[in-house]
DNA sequence: AACTGTCCCTGCAAGC
DNA sequence: TGCTTGCAGGGACAGT
């Protein structure tokens, strides 16, 4: 499932193969995709329109376009961009088909949206404006690769809420982009368990918090990203990332722990998620 | 405030 | 082996 790790490495496949690049036309396959306004909305938003910037807040991608106007996608699920030459066959469930002009440097592509469970979205929408059709993005939390998250300010959002450290990671109004794979690998490399309640954490755990959250965001990031058999997430140019071979405990239960050697990872069900821990070294 | 359950949708896997 | 059923998951939302 594309994390902040999968959605960032996209954004800088968007940032070099995509900005500066004039959309010729676009189709719309899928209704559904689209659902936040219309087919006609996002064809009219994008055609002749060019990138100029890719961003990312959270798990959105937003990318504004010389008209003044920008493109928001969320992969949620099991959205995928992908970049491929003009007229290439595509997969199935590419739900909406962005044509790229060719440029001095580069022969025409094609954008496409595929998104088998069709949770995935794309919007065009005034960034001037955003509470008009996105205003999800007014309501993110911080972005620890975006914004960067110090310890101070981390301190403050565990130990201002009573909740279940896992349900607190994954919810995007405390800290944006953080999912259900990188919750565990982040609450284990801290040692904390997943439903340890956040204002109950000391001085020396927020720190190891701290650490653990920049850790295996920045790793992920530097791997590609996480490639599960059944997501399938790949880049912008259709490569897997590697760093699920790192992952320590989310797929792995009934394997020893690679921390403390001793424990064995389990599963079970922590805030409404699979979850994965080790109960040994996890407190 | 924080929790649980529901919905959306499809592909895969477990179970018969 | 072949079918059916259930589950997973991000995020919004309703209800407790």
């Amino acid at each position: 499932m594309p994390e902040l790790p999968e959605v960032e490495t996209v954004r800088r496949g968007l940032q070099d193969r995509v900005v500066g690049r004039l959309v010729e036309h676009v189709e719309v396959g899928r209704d559904r995709t689209v659902r936040r306004t219309s087919a006609d909305e996002v064809v009219r938003g994008l055609t002749g329109a060019r990138f100029v910037a890719a961003e990312r807040r959270g798990k959105y991608l937003i990318c504004p376009l010389d008209t003044g106007r920008a493109v928001m996608v969320h992969l949620r699920m099991s959205g995928q961009l992908l970049l491929a030459p003009a007229g290439a066959r595509r997969p199935p469930h590419a739900h909406v088909v962005v044509h790229l002009a060719p440029s001095a440097e580069r022969a025409a592509d094609e954008l496409w949206f595929v998104d088998p469970r069709t949770f995935g979205e794309v919007v065009v929408f005034d960034p001037t404006r955003p509470d008009e059709l996105v205003p999800e993005l007014g309501r993110l939390g911080v972005d620890p690769v975006a914004d960067g998250l110090d310890r101070a300010t981390l301190r403050r959002l565990v130990l201002g809420r009573r909740r279940r450290m896992k349900a607190l990671l994954l919810d995007q109004h405390v800290i944006a982009g953080i999912g259900n794979i990188y919750s565990d690998e982040i609450l284990h490399r801290a040692r904390l368990r997943p439903d340890r309640i956040s204002s109950t954490l000391h001085g020396r755990e927020i720190t190891r918090l701290h650490s653990a959250v920049h850790e295996v965001l920045t790793l992920a990031i530097e791997s590609g990203g996480s490639t599960l058999r059944d997501a399938q997430y790949v880049d912008l140019l259709g490569a897997s990332g590697s760093f699920q071979d790192l992952h320590r405990v989310y797929d792995r239960a009934g394997q020893r722990c690679s921390s403390c050697q001793r424990g064995t990872i389990v599963r079970e069900s922590v805030a409404g998620r699979t979850t994965y821990l080790c109960p040994r070294c996890q407190r």
